[in-house]
RNA sequence: GGGGUCGUGGUGUAGCCUGGUCUAACACGUCGCCCUGUCACGGCGAAGAUCGCGAGUUCAAAUCUCGUCGACCCCG
């Protein structure tokens, strides 16, 4: 499904494509993430307009909510939703970490508490796997274990084999159950421990999945250690198979990881941020709410050709905010949402001209200079 | 003219009866920070009041007493 177009002559970063019965998708990309079957306070149509190419969906939350029946009978997630682009699901793994309080994990799979209702569940990485067979997902994720950090290294490292033994069990049972539409990826877990990390690699690589994936990353750890986990895990990752770097990230930790040769992306920042009222612009992370923009009548960045740069300023938006008016967190999620859109295309622009080096550096002199 | 209620950060209130634990609480507002496979229009923090003013009682007063100023209400 992964297709290698070009390779940058000074890095690891690589231009790509990748192919889904719901379309192709050029790489490196980014997932808007829409959890609840919509990417909050963006329209499928402008997610359209602003260039997505995939967006995210969780199987966890959809299953609890509105159940697989009604998505079932709406026929299938994409129908649901409204949006014909391809859609890749999390398997709920992050949410079993995120609301850890409730949930027992053993080998066979986790039971939990639902967040709803509380009523109790047990899924298996089996069920797990059919819950996105039947969403319709494009890109599957299978059942993982996401330590927390800071970890210890027996947890890190009994998350690990836990992540693999699910994952075996996921591959077998999608070999029986696919359809060829849909892809499965696999999830290398580990934590901060490079050793466990490149033992899971091993493992994970050898079940052969659609693509891979590096879980467990950035839940608390600084930069670097993300960095130097995406580093040494990418390294080993075979050439003709999709990386994706779960979670990840804020813009520079994303350039950093295409540097290191990552190609897919998702994160909640954009969104959640837009809706707490910070902006992404070239010059970095911007507070609407702050007393300085009150009486500036600017766009919030000048270099950004979005609807909300257009034809609002900050001013304007910053009022938005104090009057707590919903148009505040659409226009400042929408701005986000389209900043980091157009930060991959540059990305695989720069990729395609042999200029990635430079052009990461440029942007990041901007991006933290402020 | 008589009687009564009330005056506490920018706003609205709590505390007063039963003085000390009030270096004065809460909400909103103001200001700033945080958010990385979303239980998230969320989370954290800061600044801001010599408790209308004056006197008295007391070891100690936002709290009790008297006076005074102001706001409002009732009766004439």
């Amino acid at each position: 499904m992964y297709k290698l177009i070009h390779k940058d002559k000074n890095s690891a970063a690589r231009l790509g494509r990748l192919t889904t019965a719901h379309g192709q998708i050029d790489t490196p990309v980014f997932m808007p993430v829409g959890t609840h079957g919509t990417v909050k306070g963006i329209t499928p149509k402008e997610l359209d307009d602003c260039g997505a190419q995939i967006m995210l969906s969780n199987a966890y939350h959809l299953f609890l909510r509105p159940g697989l029946d009604i998505i079932k009978k709406a026929g299938g997630l994409h129908k649901f939703i409204s949006w014909d682009k391809p859609i890749l699901t999390d398997s709920g793994g992050y949410q079993i970490f995120s609301l850890a309080l409730l949930r027992k994990l053993t080998d066979k799979g986790v039971e939990f508490q639902s967040h709803i209702d509380g009523k109790k569940h047990f899924l298996t990485p089996d069920d797990v796997l059919d819950i996105q067979l039947t969403l319709g997902s494009d890109i599957i994720m299978p059942l993982d274990e996401c330590a927390h950090y800071p970890c210890s290294r027996d947890h890190a490292e009994v998350a690990m084999k836990r992540t693999i033994a699910w994952a075996k069990q996921a591959r077998k049972s999608f070999e029986h159950k696919k359809t060829g539409k849909q892809a499965l990826f696999g999830i290398i877990q580990g934590a901060t421990y490079d050793d466990l990390r490149q033992e899971c690699a091993k493992e994970i690589i050898d079940m052969d999945f659609d693509g891979l994936a590096i879980g467990g990353v950035s839940v608390g750890e600084p930069s670097d250690l993300i960095y130097n986990t995406i580093e040494s895990v990418a390294k080993i990752l075979p050439e003709e198979k999709a990386r994706y770097v779960m979670g990840v990230g804020y813009p520079p930790d994303i350039l950093e990881a295409v540097e290191r040769g990552v190609d897919m992306f998702d994160c909640v920042a954009p969104t959640r941020l837009g809706r707490n009222g910070t902006a992404f612009t070239s010059k970095g992370k911007l507070i609407i709410r702050n007393a300085c923009f009150q009486e500036d009548f600017g766009p919030l960045d000048a270099s950004c050709t979005c609807y909300t740069c257009k034809n609002f300023t900050r001013a304007y938006l910053r009022h938005l905010f104090y009057a707590e008016e919903m148009l505040g967190l659409i226009l400042l999620s929408a701005h986000n949402i389209y900043f980091f859109l157009d930060m991959m295309r540059n990305v695989r622009k720069a990729i395609t001209e042999d200029k990635f080096v430079p052009f990461k550096k440029d942007f990041l002199e901007i991006y933290n200079k402020g």
